[in-house]
DNA sequence: TTGAAAGCGCTAACAT
DNA sequence: ATGTTAGCGCTTTCAA
């Protein structure tokens, strides 16, 4: 592998030129013969800088960390997506941490990430990061002088930056349009208390009822956990209400949980009852009945985020910035009006 | 940010005891009460290491490019977590790189992580990869020497460590079950020529046929690119044909896909024809029948290939190894016997 | 216009 | 048992 040094030996010049040239540093004009020279050297010796050299001398490494719960879910894969492409194309490359939905690796990982001198972080919490003491939480954050966002969560009680899908407006809208098609018994399948975006999507649903003076009925809330395997556990007990017409799920997987579990009993929960999800999963549109959903507009986060974390690492007075992007109903063939019980 | 300068100074001795201390040499006993008072410094002010100045001096950097055509693929998303997770536990970070489905990408990527200093790359090839000019694929391979390995695919042409799935055993037990349940018109839905492992598992789609005495049909054959969309775009063509009963699809996205079209124009796909894919996507599941699918089993895979990476990181004689996973046939609610055409 | 030299933080061979 | 030194490859200030 070719250095500066070699470049400089052949073209018999310093490393100091050498360095100026393929940097292309304006201030100081180098004669055309040697510029040329150099940039010929290095193109047949086939330079490529070394980053590590880089890093250690500049004190930045183009790399950013990026954090999220888990990769399989298509969620976070095409946030991944997205910012990972976005990032190439300013030059930076993605250190991925996948932290299995583990606080305790997302804290590892920051201080890996921070000792592996990224230029900045982008953390999509799991849900644990929200259930662990605050002060714990507090801690990671306060002693992290890198510029840092989180990523699909409101941190209430951290003072970082952070870009979040209006998850209250999402649910409002959502429940709107069950209330606007007739549906009077709305079953709400709710994240866990502590869990990423769960409270706020629970408080849009309940303003939504209020707003259309519908009664709030704790027996028309259902506890998941944004897993298949909790909403195929629920099916059965919501199954069973034979007052509800409609189901608003805190995602698409737990519909999706569901709607396994009717397969498997015979009953034909797509038709019986209308649904919404969140996240409009691309696997919603290929159910027998495709599935309304609630778009995060994973790309207009991405987007927002990256511009207030890239503009954080250019000038370092730590201002916090926050963005929240408006949701959109994508309608399909799940949302009907109420279909009578046969009992 | 504390250094081991630092720590030196305030415990009265050289930057060579600390990093001595701080890795553990076994080769010199230090005095056990400064190796105390080191350690005690280290933790009191928060010392980190330089990654980047370790890259530097060891020519290494515990960094390994991971590079996947799309990351919004499950199949590549479990691939890509079952990686991180491992790799994190060998100490490596991956550096991710999503090449979006491009050769010209995978070429950037891979000169990008080289100047970037990672100790390995895994490429999981795109299509394009294989469709370039032989000579452009192999020169990229050639000017590479850094432990690499290919994952996911043969490279028929290339002299590289490799680890795949067996995808000619893979599509022979699945034709062999739909034989075998009395099928003998069984549409194969090919992923186009040059397609990474499109050929082998064409091969064992007839090499099954072969076996059992049953004629190869060039009619039988449809081509699609392992897109959710090509799986819509030949739906109404494959269900015109009344004399196929089943359909072996190159992997779960076509079927998907076809699925799809099927519910838009009403008809019952699904119950009409016997169905094996290929991935055993997740989402396989929660189908209104359940999918067939053959598993590549990506954990036994990604086990396999990074053995031989960090082997070959160790010892710095490059010899090549290759792996070949054998397949596992989910089996599901997809495959039964024919079903006699109304018409 | 160009070069010398110091320094980024750490490692490792060599001295002592 | 511990320190000195050179060096990894590059950037940047200062001098010439």
């Amino acid at each position: 592998m070719a250095t500066m040094k070699d470049i400089a030996r052949e073209a018999s010049v310093s490393v100091a030129t050498v360095s100026m040239v393929l940097n292309n540093k304006p201030n100081s004009r180098i004669s055309k013969h040697k510029r040329e020279e150099i940039e010929r050297l290095a193109r047949k010796l086939n330079y490529q800088p070394n980053f590590a050299a880089i890093s250690l001398s500049k004190q930045q490494s183009l790399n950013i960390a990026l954090i999220v719960p888990d990769i399989t879910n298509p969620f976070f894969s095409l946030l991944t997506k997205e910012i990972d492409l976005s990032l190439e194309k300013d030059g930076y490359s993605t250190i991925f941490v996948d932290s299995n939905n583990s606080f305790q690796n997302e804290k590892k990982a920051i201080e890996s990430m921070v000792s592996r001198g990224v230029d900045g972080i982008i953390l999509v919490p799991s849900n644990e990061f929200f259930r662990v003491d605050q002060a714990q939480r507090k801690q990671l954050i306060a002693n992290l002088d890198k510029p840092f966002i989180l990523l699909n969560a409101y941190p209430n009680d951290l003072d970082v930056s952070y870009v979040n899908f209006d998850n209250v407006n999402g649910a409002y809208i959502a429940t709107q349009e069950l209330i606007d098609k007739g549906h009077r018994e709305i079953a709400f399948i709710q994240g866990q208390t502590g869990f990423v975006n769960a409270a706020e999507r629970l408080a849009g649903y309940q303003q939504a009822l209020r707003d259309h003076h519908l009664a709030i009925k704790p027996q028309n809330l259902f506890m998941g956990d944004y897993s298949v395997q909790s909403g195929y556990e629920l099916a059965s007990t919501i199954t069973q209400r034979k007052d509800i017409t409609a189901i608003l799920s805190s995602n698409d997987l737990m519909l999706f949980g569901m709607i396994k579990w009717a397969k498997m009993h015979h009953i034909d929960v797509l038709h019986q009852y209308a649904m919404i999800g969140f996240d409009n999963d691309p696997y919603s549109e290929i159910l027998e009945v495709p599935l309304t959903s609630v778009d995060q507009r994973p790309k207009a986060m991405i987007e927002e985020a990256l511009a207030i974390l890239l503009e954080r690492i250019g000038n370092d007075h730590p201002v916090n910035k926050h963005a929240l992007i408006k949701p959109e109903l994508i309608k399909r063939a799940s949302v009907f009006a109420p279909v009578p019980t046969s009992e």
